[in-house]
RNA sequence: GGUCCCAUCGUCUAGCGGCCCAGGACGCUGGCCUCUCACGCCGGAAACACGGGUUCGAUCCCCGUUGGGACCA
Protein backbone atom coordinates (compact mmCIF):
# COMPACT_ATOMS: atom_id res chain seq x y z
CA UNK A 1 0.00 0.00 0.00
CA UNK A 2 1.17 3.60 -0.68
CA UNK A 3 2.34 5.64 2.54
CA UNK A 4 -0.01 9.02 2.95
CA UNK A 5 2.66 11.07 1.95
CA UNK A 6 2.61 12.57 -1.09
CA UNK A 7 3.87 11.08 -4.56
CA UNK A 8 6.66 12.23 -6.20
CA UNK A 9 8.41 10.70 -9.37
CA UNK A 10 10.77 12.03 -11.76
CA UNK A 11 11.69 10.87 -15.72
CA UNK A 12 15.32 11.98 -15.82
CA UNK A 13 16.85 12.13 -19.20
CA UNK A 14 20.10 12.94 -20.92
CA UNK A 15 19.99 15.69 -23.45
CA UNK A 16 22.30 13.79 -25.21
CA UNK A 17 20.41 13.36 -28.83
CA UNK A 18 16.20 12.54 -29.55
CA UNK A 19 13.76 11.58 -27.18
CA UNK A 20 13.44 8.38 -27.65
CA UNK A 21 10.23 5.94 -27.77
CA UNK A 22 11.94 3.80 -24.63
CA UNK A 23 12.67 7.04 -22.96
CA UNK A 24 9.13 8.31 -23.68
CA UNK A 25 7.12 4.96 -22.31
CA UNK A 26 9.37 5.55 -19.12
CA UNK A 27 8.58 8.94 -18.93
CA UNK A 28 4.96 8.30 -19.29
CA UNK A 29 4.72 5.73 -16.92
CA UNK A 30 5.82 8.13 -14.38
CA UNK A 31 3.32 11.01 -15.05
CA UNK A 32 0.56 8.33 -15.01
CA UNK A 33 1.64 7.47 -11.62
CA UNK A 34 2.14 10.57 -10.68
CA UNK A 35 -1.38 11.55 -12.18
CA UNK A 36 -3.28 8.63 -10.94
CA UNK A 37 -1.72 9.01 -7.30
CA UNK A 38 -2.56 12.88 -6.67
CA UNK A 39 1.13 13.04 -6.96
CA UNK A 40 4.26 15.01 -8.43
CA UNK A 41 5.89 14.63 -11.92
CA UNK A 42 9.35 16.40 -11.94
CA UNK A 43 11.13 16.69 -15.28
CA UNK A 44 15.50 16.80 -14.81
CA UNK A 45 17.94 17.06 -17.06
CA UNK A 46 21.08 14.50 -16.64
CA UNK A 47 23.49 16.92 -18.50
CA UNK A 48 26.46 16.31 -16.69
CA UNK A 49 27.92 14.62 -19.45
CA UNK A 50 28.61 17.82 -20.64
CA UNK A 51 30.76 16.30 -24.18
CA UNK A 52 27.37 15.04 -25.34
CA UNK A 53 24.81 17.06 -23.93
CA UNK A 54 23.55 19.92 -26.22
CA UNK A 55 20.63 22.43 -25.56
CA UNK A 56 19.24 21.60 -28.70
CA UNK A 57 18.47 18.15 -27.13
CA UNK A 58 16.54 19.53 -24.26
CA UNK A 59 14.50 21.36 -26.74
CA UNK A 60 13.73 18.44 -28.32
CA UNK A 61 12.76 16.28 -25.07
CA UNK A 62 10.72 19.60 -23.72
CA UNK A 63 9.18 19.69 -27.41
CA UNK A 64 8.31 15.93 -27.30
CA UNK A 65 6.69 15.83 -23.67
CA UNK A 66 4.77 18.79 -24.59
CA UNK A 67 3.06 17.02 -27.73
CA UNK A 68 2.55 14.02 -25.85
CA UNK A 69 0.29 16.16 -22.87
CA UNK A 70 2.88 15.04 -20.43
CA UNK A 71 3.24 17.95 -18.47
CA UNK A 72 5.54 18.03 -16.07
CA UNK A 73 5.35 20.06 -12.10
CA UNK A 74 8.60 21.13 -11.45
CA UNK A 75 11.70 21.44 -13.57
CA UNK A 76 13.43 21.43 -15.85
CA UNK A 77 16.22 21.13 -13.41
CA UNK A 78 19.86 20.69 -14.54
CA UNK A 79 22.11 18.51 -12.85
CA UNK A 80 25.08 21.18 -13.87
CA UNK A 81 22.85 23.94 -11.77
CA UNK A 82 23.36 21.90 -8.58
CA UNK A 83 27.03 20.65 -8.67
CA UNK A 84 27.34 22.46 -5.05
CA UNK A 85 24.74 20.23 -3.71
CA UNK A 86 26.64 17.17 -5.15
CA UNK A 87 30.01 18.92 -3.65
CA UNK A 88 28.32 19.10 -0.36
CA UNK A 89 27.17 15.52 -0.40
CA UNK A 90 30.40 14.08 -1.41
CA UNK A 91 32.05 16.23 1.59
CA UNK A 92 29.61 14.41 3.55
CA UNK A 93 30.70 11.34 3.30
CA UNK A 94 34.31 12.21 2.89
CA UNK A 95 33.88 13.77 6.20
CA UNK A 96 32.20 10.65 7.94
CA UNK A 97 34.93 8.19 6.14
CA UNK A 98 32.27 6.47 4.16
CA UNK A 99 34.20 7.95 0.97
CA UNK A 100 38.08 8.33 0.28
CA UNK A 101 40.30 10.01 -2.66
CA UNK A 102 41.41 7.65 -4.74
CA UNK A 103 44.74 8.99 -7.07
CA UNK A 104 44.88 5.96 -9.21
CA UNK A 105 44.68 7.17 -12.83
CA UNK A 106 43.14 4.87 -15.54
CA UNK A 107 46.12 3.55 -17.01
CA UNK A 108 47.09 2.23 -13.74
CA UNK A 109 43.17 0.99 -13.02
CA UNK A 110 43.02 -0.86 -16.43
CA UNK A 111 46.78 -2.36 -16.16
CA UNK A 112 45.63 -3.79 -12.51
CA UNK A 113 42.03 -4.80 -13.85
CA UNK A 114 43.75 -7.09 -16.70
CA UNK A 115 46.54 -8.38 -14.16
CA UNK A 116 43.45 -9.62 -11.94
CA UNK A 117 41.63 -10.56 -14.70
CA UNK A 118 44.62 -12.80 -16.17
CA UNK A 119 44.89 -13.94 -12.09
CA UNK A 120 41.33 -15.37 -12.73
CA UNK A 121 40.71 -12.70 -10.04
CA UNK A 122 37.56 -10.49 -9.84
CA UNK A 123 38.29 -6.90 -11.61
CA UNK A 124 37.41 -5.11 -8.80
CA UNK A 125 39.10 -1.93 -7.50
CA UNK A 126 41.83 -3.28 -4.85
CA UNK A 127 41.19 -0.21 -2.18
CA UNK A 128 45.17 1.05 -3.22
CA UNK A 129 43.98 4.65 -2.18
CA UNK A 130 42.27 3.70 0.56
CA UNK A 131 44.94 3.88 3.24
CA UNK A 132 46.53 6.84 1.57
CA UNK A 133 47.80 8.84 4.49
CA UNK A 134 48.67 12.14 2.24
CA UNK A 135 47.99 12.86 -1.31
CA UNK A 136 49.59 12.17 -4.01
CA UNK A 137 51.35 15.21 -5.32
CA UNK A 138 50.86 16.39 -9.13
CA UNK A 139 47.73 14.57 -9.09
CA UNK A 140 44.08 15.32 -9.17
CA UNK A 141 42.10 13.02 -6.80
CA UNK A 142 38.68 11.21 -7.59
CA UNK A 143 36.40 10.39 -4.54
CA UNK A 144 35.66 6.47 -4.08
CA UNK A 145 32.75 5.25 -1.84
CA UNK A 146 33.78 3.11 0.65
CA UNK A 147 30.95 0.30 -0.05
CA UNK A 148 30.08 -2.50 2.44
CA UNK A 149 32.15 -5.92 1.67
CA UNK A 150 29.43 -8.09 3.82
CA UNK A 151 26.33 -8.91 3.95
CA UNK A 152 23.62 -8.54 0.80
CA UNK A 153 21.81 -5.58 -0.24
CA UNK A 154 17.93 -6.44 -0.74
CA UNK A 155 16.12 -3.94 -3.53
CA UNK A 156 12.30 -4.46 -3.13
CA UNK A 157 11.09 -3.91 -6.45
CA UNK A 158 7.56 -2.86 -7.39
CA UNK A 159 7.34 -4.89 -10.36
CA UNK A 160 10.44 -7.82 -9.84
CA UNK A 161 10.17 -8.15 -6.42
CA UNK A 162 12.81 -8.62 -4.12
CA UNK A 163 15.86 -9.03 -5.71
CA UNK A 164 19.32 -9.51 -3.89
CA UNK A 165 22.66 -8.69 -4.71
CA UNK A 166 26.00 -9.97 -2.50
CA UNK A 167 27.58 -6.80 -1.51
CA UNK A 168 30.81 -8.75 -1.98
CA UNK A 169 30.11 -8.26 -5.27
CA UNK A 170 29.91 -4.46 -5.38
CA UNK A 171 33.07 -2.55 -5.84
CA UNK A 172 33.84 0.81 -4.19
CA UNK A 173 32.47 2.96 -6.91
CA UNK A 174 33.69 6.45 -8.02
CA UNK A 175 31.49 8.70 -7.01
CA UNK A 176 33.12 12.34 -8.17
CA UNK A 177 35.50 12.38 -10.80
CA UNK A 178 39.29 14.53 -10.46
CA UNK A 179 37.56 16.93 -12.75
CA UNK A 180 34.85 17.34 -10.26
CA UNK A 181 31.51 15.94 -11.54
CA UNK A 182 29.97 13.12 -9.85
CA UNK A 183 28.96 10.30 -11.71
CA UNK A 184 25.61 8.86 -12.96
CA UNK A 185 24.94 6.93 -9.70
CA UNK A 186 25.60 9.19 -6.79
CA UNK A 187 24.45 12.36 -8.70
CA UNK A 188 21.06 10.47 -9.17
CA UNK A 189 21.13 9.47 -5.60
CA UNK A 190 21.88 12.77 -4.35
CA UNK A 191 19.08 14.39 -6.65
CA UNK A 192 16.16 11.48 -5.83
CA UNK A 193 16.53 12.55 -2.25
CA UNK A 194 17.10 15.98 -2.44
CA UNK A 195 14.49 16.43 -4.53
CA UNK A 196 12.19 13.89 -2.49
CA UNK A 197 11.39 11.49 -5.42
CA UNK A 198 9.25 8.39 -3.45
CA UNK A 199 9.02 6.28 -6.33
CA UNK A 200 11.98 5.71 -8.90
CA UNK A 201 10.20 4.10 -11.69
CA UNK A 202 12.89 3.65 -14.84
CA UNK A 203 14.32 0.98 -17.05
CA UNK A 204 15.27 -2.46 -16.51
CA UNK A 205 18.89 -1.53 -17.40
CA UNK A 206 19.12 0.31 -14.28
CA UNK A 207 18.36 -2.78 -11.87
CA UNK A 208 21.98 -3.38 -11.40
CA UNK A 209 23.20 0.47 -10.61
CA UNK A 210 20.32 0.28 -7.78
CA UNK A 211 22.47 -2.36 -4.76
CA UNK A 212 24.88 0.72 -5.17
CA UNK A 213 22.45 3.38 -4.81
CA UNK A 214 20.67 1.58 -1.91
CA UNK A 215 24.18 1.71 -0.19
CA UNK A 216 24.72 5.39 -1.25
CA UNK A 217 21.32 6.41 0.75
CA UNK A 218 21.94 4.26 3.50
CA UNK A 219 25.69 5.90 3.91
CA UNK A 220 24.36 9.48 3.17
CA UNK A 221 21.54 8.73 6.01
CA UNK A 222 18.33 8.45 3.88
CA UNK A 223 15.70 6.43 3.58
CA UNK A 224 15.66 4.60 -0.21
CA UNK A 225 12.64 5.33 -2.17
CA UNK A 226 10.19 2.59 -3.99
CA UNK A 227 11.90 0.90 -6.93
CA UNK A 228 10.12 0.05 -9.89
CA UNK A 229 12.03 -1.20 -12.92
CA UNK A 230 10.26 -1.12 -16.43
CA UNK A 231 11.24 -4.00 -18.64
CA UNK A 232 12.94 -2.73 -21.89
CA UNK A 233 11.58 -2.07 -25.09
CA UNK A 234 12.87 -4.21 -27.85
CA UNK A 235 13.01 -4.12 -31.96
CA UNK A 236 11.97 -6.85 -33.66
CA UNK A 237 15.36 -8.63 -33.70
CA UNK A 238 14.78 -8.78 -29.61
CA UNK A 239 17.70 -6.69 -28.94
CA UNK A 240 17.40 -3.26 -27.41
CA UNK A 241 15.42 -0.72 -29.09
CA UNK A 242 17.85 1.45 -31.43
CA UNK A 243 18.22 3.63 -34.11
CA UNK A 244 19.07 0.88 -36.70
CA UNK A 245 15.48 -0.63 -36.04
CA UNK A 246 13.79 2.77 -37.66
CA UNK A 247 11.86 5.02 -36.41
CA UNK A 248 12.83 5.56 -32.54
CA UNK A 249 12.15 9.32 -32.03
CA UNK A 250 9.40 10.61 -30.99
CA UNK A 251 10.01 13.61 -33.71
CA UNK A 252 9.42 10.76 -36.14
CA UNK A 253 6.56 9.79 -35.31
CA UNK A 254 5.13 13.14 -35.37
CA UNK A 255 6.57 13.75 -39.04
CA UNK A 256 5.24 10.51 -40.01
CA UNK A 257 1.48 11.79 -39.06
CA UNK A 258 1.01 10.07 -36.08
CA UNK A 259 -1.48 11.65 -33.54
CA UNK A 260 0.11 11.94 -29.92
CA UNK A 261 -2.89 10.48 -28.63
CA UNK A 262 -2.44 7.14 -30.75
CA UNK A 263 1.62 6.98 -29.58
CA UNK A 264 0.13 7.55 -26.12
CA UNK A 265 -1.80 4.86 -26.10
CA UNK A 266 0.24 2.05 -27.82
CA UNK A 267 3.20 2.97 -25.28
CA UNK A 268 0.75 2.42 -22.15
CA UNK A 269 0.08 -0.94 -23.86
CA UNK A 270 3.55 -1.99 -24.46
CA UNK A 271 4.65 -3.61 -20.81
CA UNK A 272 1.03 -2.81 -19.35
CA UNK A 273 -2.43 -4.04 -19.70
CA UNK A 274 -5.60 -4.16 -18.12
CA UNK A 275 -7.88 -7.06 -18.71
CA UNK A 276 -8.47 -7.27 -22.87
CA UNK A 277 -8.73 -3.84 -23.56
CA UNK A 278 -7.02 -1.88 -26.29
CA UNK A 279 -8.29 1.60 -26.70
CA UNK A 280 -7.51 4.16 -24.12
CA UNK A 281 -8.04 7.48 -23.45
CA UNK A 282 -5.88 9.17 -21.23
CA UNK A 283 -8.05 9.40 -18.29
CA UNK A 284 -8.92 6.29 -18.48
CA UNK A 285 -4.63 5.57 -18.20
CA UNK A 286 -4.82 7.16 -15.35
CA UNK A 287 -7.73 5.77 -13.65
CA UNK A 288 -6.78 2.54 -14.37
CA UNK A 289 -2.52 2.54 -14.08
CA UNK A 290 -0.87 0.41 -11.79
CA UNK A 291 2.49 -0.50 -11.53
CA UNK A 292 0.95 -4.02 -10.60
CA UNK A 293 -0.22 -4.63 -14.41
CA UNK A 294 3.18 -3.76 -15.40
CA UNK A 295 4.74 -6.60 -17.42
CA UNK A 296 8.25 -8.01 -16.10
CA UNK A 297 9.53 -9.63 -19.67
CA UNK A 298 10.68 -7.03 -22.65
CA UNK A 299 8.39 -6.26 -25.28
CA UNK A 300 9.19 -5.44 -28.81
CA UNK A 301 7.84 -2.57 -30.95
CA UNK A 302 5.19 -3.20 -33.04
CA UNK A 303 4.92 -0.49 -35.61
CA UNK A 304 1.87 -2.26 -37.21
CA UNK A 305 -0.39 -2.03 -33.79
CA UNK A 306 0.52 1.52 -33.84
CA UNK A 307 -0.41 1.85 -37.01
CA UNK A 308 -3.65 0.81 -36.43
CA UNK A 309 -4.38 2.89 -33.57
CA UNK A 310 -3.80 6.04 -35.41
CA UNK A 311 -6.08 5.02 -38.07
CA UNK A 312 -8.79 4.40 -34.94
CA UNK A 313 -7.63 7.48 -33.40
CA UNK A 314 -8.26 9.77 -36.91
CA UNK A 315 -11.29 8.43 -37.04
CA UNK A 316 -12.30 9.75 -33.56
CA UNK A 317 -10.19 13.24 -34.08
CA UNK A 318 -12.23 16.64 -34.54
CA UNK A 319 -12.72 17.15 -38.23
CA UNK A 320 -11.73 20.70 -37.68
CA UNK A 321 -8.46 19.34 -35.69
CA UNK A 322 -7.40 17.30 -38.76
CA UNK A 323 -8.12 19.86 -40.85
CA UNK A 324 -5.52 22.07 -38.82
CA UNK A 325 -3.27 19.20 -38.85
CA UNK A 326 -4.02 18.61 -42.81
CA UNK A 327 -3.27 22.49 -43.69
CA UNK A 328 -0.35 22.76 -41.93
CA UNK A 329 1.45 20.05 -43.71
CA UNK A 330 -0.11 20.74 -47.06
CA UNK A 331 1.58 23.96 -46.67
CA UNK A 332 5.17 21.82 -45.23
CA UNK A 333 5.36 20.33 -48.27
CA UNK A 334 4.69 23.06 -51.26
CA UNK A 335 1.12 21.71 -51.75
CA UNK A 336 -0.39 24.72 -51.35
CA UNK A 337 1.13 28.46 -50.55
CA UNK A 338 2.38 29.46 -47.10
CA UNK A 339 -0.04 32.52 -47.34
CA UNK A 340 -2.66 29.95 -48.78
CA UNK A 341 -6.30 30.46 -46.56
CA UNK A 342 -8.41 27.47 -47.93
CA UNK A 343 -12.43 27.72 -46.08
CA UNK A 344 -12.06 25.84 -42.81
CA UNK A 345 -15.61 24.69 -43.45
CA UNK A 346 -14.64 23.34 -46.71
CA UNK A 347 -11.14 21.41 -45.41
CA UNK A 348 -13.28 19.88 -43.20
CA UNK A 349 -15.52 18.07 -45.55
CA UNK A 350 -12.46 17.36 -46.94
CA UNK A 351 -11.20 15.98 -43.95
CA UNK A 352 -14.17 14.09 -43.59
CA UNK A 353 -14.40 11.91 -46.85
CA UNK A 354 -10.44 11.00 -46.33
CA UNK A 355 -9.95 10.09 -42.61
CA UNK A 356 -11.57 6.93 -43.03
CA UNK A 357 -8.79 5.31 -45.54
CA UNK A 358 -6.13 7.54 -43.83
CA UNK A 359 -3.68 5.65 -41.18
CA UNK A 360 -1.15 9.14 -40.62
CA UNK A 361 -1.77 12.42 -41.46
CA UNK A 362 0.69 12.03 -44.39
CA UNK A 363 -1.43 9.40 -46.17
CA UNK A 364 -4.38 12.07 -45.91
CA UNK A 365 -2.06 14.57 -47.14
CA UNK A 366 -1.61 12.68 -49.74
CA UNK A 367 -4.70 11.88 -50.72
CA UNK A 368 -5.99 15.70 -50.35
CA UNK A 369 -3.42 16.51 -52.94
CA UNK A 370 -6.19 16.03 -56.30
CA UNK A 371 -8.19 18.76 -54.21
CA UNK A 372 -5.96 21.14 -53.44
CA UNK A 373 -3.69 21.40 -56.00
CA UNK A 374 -4.24 23.21 -59.52
CA UNK A 375 -2.79 20.39 -61.47
CA UNK A 376 -2.76 16.29 -60.64
CA UNK A 377 -0.40 13.64 -62.30
CA UNK A 378 -2.40 10.70 -63.58
CA UNK A 379 -1.01 7.46 -63.18
CA UNK A 380 -0.17 6.42 -66.52
CA UNK A 381 -1.97 2.72 -65.91
CA UNK A 382 -4.76 4.05 -64.35
CA UNK A 383 -4.39 6.34 -67.62
CA UNK A 384 -4.20 3.74 -70.06
CA UNK A 385 -6.97 1.41 -68.63
CA UNK A 386 -9.97 3.60 -67.85
CA UNK A 387 -9.61 6.87 -70.12
CA UNK A 388 -10.14 5.21 -72.75
CA UNK A 389 -12.03 6.31 -76.31
CA UNK A 390 -15.36 4.13 -75.56
CA UNK A 391 -15.43 6.01 -71.77
CA UNK A 392 -15.28 9.40 -74.11
CA UNK A 393 -19.24 9.22 -74.66
CA UNK A 394 -20.22 8.57 -71.20
CA UNK A 395 -18.19 11.13 -70.18
CA UNK A 396 -19.71 14.29 -72.46
CA UNK A 397 -23.07 12.80 -71.32
CA UNK A 398 -22.23 13.26 -67.07
CA UNK A 399 -20.73 16.23 -68.16
CA UNK A 400 -23.57 17.91 -69.58
CA UNK A 401 -25.78 16.48 -66.66
CA UNK A 402 -23.65 17.60 -64.03
CA UNK A 403 -23.14 20.96 -65.87
CA UNK A 404 -27.09 20.96 -64.96
CA UNK A 405 -27.00 19.40 -61.78
CA UNK A 406 -28.32 21.84 -58.92
CA UNK A 407 -27.77 22.09 -55.95
CA UNK A 408 -24.42 20.09 -56.29
CA UNK A 409 -25.00 17.68 -53.54
CA UNK A 410 -24.25 14.08 -53.15
CA UNK A 411 -28.09 12.83 -53.49
CA UNK A 412 -27.79 14.79 -57.33
CA UNK A 413 -24.63 13.55 -57.89
CA UNK A 414 -26.37 10.04 -57.23
CA UNK A 415 -28.64 10.95 -59.55
CA UNK A 416 -26.93 12.20 -62.21
CA UNK A 417 -25.28 8.37 -62.32
CA UNK A 418 -28.26 5.85 -61.62
CA UNK A 419 -30.10 7.69 -65.04
CA UNK A 420 -26.87 7.01 -66.59
CA UNK A 421 -26.18 3.68 -65.61
CA UNK A 422 -30.19 2.93 -66.01
CA UNK A 423 -29.98 4.31 -69.65
CA UNK A 424 -26.96 3.00 -70.87
CA UNK A 425 -27.62 -0.53 -69.58
CA UNK A 426 -23.87 -0.45 -68.03
CA UNK A 427 -22.21 -1.08 -64.40
CA UNK A 428 -21.53 1.92 -62.41
CA UNK A 429 -17.94 1.20 -62.23
CA UNK A 430 -17.61 1.71 -66.16
CA UNK A 431 -18.56 5.53 -65.66
CA UNK A 432 -17.18 5.59 -61.96
CA UNK A 433 -13.84 4.37 -62.88
CA UNK A 434 -12.85 6.60 -65.54
CA UNK A 435 -14.00 9.61 -63.79
CA UNK A 436 -12.14 8.82 -60.61
CA UNK A 437 -9.05 8.57 -62.83
CA UNK A 438 -10.48 12.00 -64.29
CA UNK A 439 -10.80 13.81 -61.16
CA UNK A 440 -7.97 12.69 -58.80
CA UNK A 441 -5.82 10.94 -61.54
CA UNK A 442 -5.46 7.30 -59.65
CA UNK A 443 -8.24 4.54 -59.09
CA UNK A 444 -8.09 4.72 -55.51
CA UNK A 445 -10.23 7.45 -53.74
CA UNK A 446 -13.29 7.97 -51.72
CA UNK A 447 -16.78 7.34 -52.78
CA UNK A 448 -17.14 9.36 -56.37
CA UNK A 449 -20.06 10.77 -55.24
CA UNK A 450 -18.50 12.33 -52.68
CA UNK A 451 -15.16 12.77 -54.43
CA UNK A 452 -17.30 15.10 -57.00
CA UNK A 453 -19.19 17.04 -54.04
CA UNK A 454 -15.72 18.02 -52.30
CA UNK A 455 -14.18 18.44 -55.30
CA UNK A 456 -16.83 21.12 -56.51
CA UNK A 457 -18.91 21.88 -59.95
CA UNK A 458 -15.87 24.00 -61.80
CA UNK A 459 -12.78 21.51 -61.38
CA UNK A 460 -15.00 18.79 -61.78
CA UNK A 461 -15.73 19.45 -65.06
CA UNK A 462 -12.60 21.17 -66.10
CA UNK A 463 -10.88 17.61 -65.31
CA UNK A 464 -13.04 15.31 -66.89
CA UNK A 465 -12.99 17.69 -69.87
CA UNK A 466 -9.16 17.77 -69.70
CA UNK A 467 -9.42 14.49 -69.62
CA UNK A 468 -12.05 14.18 -72.73
CA UNK A 469 -9.77 15.97 -74.50
CA UNK A 470 -6.44 14.28 -74.14
CA UNK A 471 -8.11 11.05 -74.97
CA UNK A 472 -9.17 12.14 -78.69
CA UNK A 473 -5.73 13.63 -79.28
C1' G B 1 33.55 -13.63 -18.40
C1' G B 2 30.90 -12.00 -13.61
C1' U B 3 26.18 -10.23 -11.63
C1' C B 4 21.04 -9.55 -12.25
C1' C B 5 16.48 -10.05 -14.87
C1' C B 6 13.02 -12.49 -18.12
C1' A B 7 10.17 -16.77 -20.75
C1' U B 8 1.66 -17.81 -23.15
C1' C B 9 -0.10 -17.42 -30.70
C1' G B 10 4.73 -13.93 -35.57
C1' U B 11 3.79 -9.37 -32.13
C1' C B 12 1.25 -6.84 -27.67
C1' U B 13 -1.14 -9.39 -23.95
C1' A B 14 -5.43 -11.95 -20.45
C1' G B 15 -4.63 -15.85 -17.12
C1' C B 16 -2.71 -14.71 -10.33
C1' G B 17 -4.14 -24.24 -9.04
C1' G B 18 -9.50 -26.64 -11.34
C1' C B 19 -13.92 -21.64 -15.14
C1' C B 20 -8.35 -23.06 -20.22
C1' C B 21 -8.03 -29.25 -25.36
C1' A B 22 -5.93 -21.24 -23.05
C1' G B 23 -9.38 -15.45 -24.01
C1' G B 24 -8.68 -10.44 -26.49
C1' A B 25 -5.93 -7.18 -29.91
C1' C B 26 -2.44 -6.18 -34.15
C1' G B 27 -0.85 -8.74 -38.32
C1' C B 28 -2.04 -12.87 -41.69
C1' U B 29 -6.12 -15.36 -44.07
C1' G B 30 -11.45 -17.16 -46.25
C1' G B 31 -16.16 -14.80 -47.15
C1' C B 32 -19.92 -10.83 -47.18
C1' C B 33 -20.67 -5.63 -48.43
C1' U B 34 -19.15 -2.69 -52.86
C1' C B 35 -18.21 2.60 -58.05
C1' U B 36 -12.08 1.80 -56.74
C1' C B 37 -9.42 1.47 -52.22
C1' A B 38 -10.68 1.29 -47.55
C1' C B 39 -14.13 0.95 -43.42
C1' G B 40 -17.50 -2.45 -41.39
C1' C B 41 -19.45 -7.42 -40.50
C1' C B 42 -18.97 -12.95 -40.24
C1' G B 43 -15.39 -17.04 -40.14
C1' G B 44 -10.20 -19.38 -39.96
C1' A B 45 -5.04 -20.73 -38.99
C1' A B 46 -1.78 -19.50 -34.98
C1' A B 47 1.04 -20.04 -28.31
C1' C B 48 1.48 -22.19 -22.50
C1' A B 49 10.33 -23.31 -24.48
C1' C B 50 12.06 -28.20 -22.36
C1' G B 51 12.82 -31.67 -18.17
C1' G B 52 11.98 -32.82 -13.28
C1' G B 53 9.26 -32.20 -8.91
C1' U B 54 4.89 -30.27 -5.32
C1' U B 55 -0.42 -31.36 -5.70
C1' C B 56 -6.28 -35.19 -6.30
C1' G B 57 -5.18 -31.55 -10.26
C1' A B 58 -0.62 -27.42 -13.10
C1' U B 59 -0.05 -22.14 -18.12
C1' C B 60 -0.33 -20.68 -13.13
C1' C B 61 4.04 -22.99 -7.23
C1' C B 62 9.50 -24.98 -6.68
C1' C B 63 14.20 -26.70 -9.00
C1' G B 64 17.14 -27.45 -13.21
C1' U B 65 18.13 -27.01 -18.57
C1' U B 66 17.77 -24.14 -22.79
C1' G B 67 16.99 -19.58 -24.91
C1' G B 68 16.80 -14.21 -24.70
C1' G B 69 17.99 -9.48 -22.43
C1' A B 70 20.43 -5.84 -19.28
C1' C B 71 24.43 -4.13 -16.39
C1' C B 72 29.60 -4.29 -15.09
C1' A B 73 33.99 -4.72 -17.18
Amino acid sequence: MLSMSEVRVRFAPSPTGALHIGGVRTALFNWLFARRHGGKFILRIEDTDRTRSTDESIQIILDGMKWLGLDWDEGPFRQTERMAIYREHVDKLLGQGKAYYCYCTPEELEARRKEALAAGRPPKYDRKCRLLKAPVPGRTPAVRFLSSDEGQTIVRDLIRGAVTFENQQLDDLIIMRSDGFPTYNFAVVVDDVTMKITHVIRGDDHLNNTPRQIQLYQALGYEPPEFAHLPMILGPDKTKLSKRHGATAVTEYKDLGYLPEALVNYLARLGWSSGDQEIFSKQELIDKFSLENVGKAPSVFNPEKLLWLNHHYIQQAEPGRLADLLLELLKKDGIIPAEARPDREWMKRLVCILTERSHTLVEMKNSAIPFVAEDIHVDEKARAKHLTSDAVPLLLLLVERLKAAKPFTHAEIEKVFNGLVAEKGIKLGKIAQPVRVALTGGTVSPGIYEVIEVMGKDKTIKRIETAIGKIQN
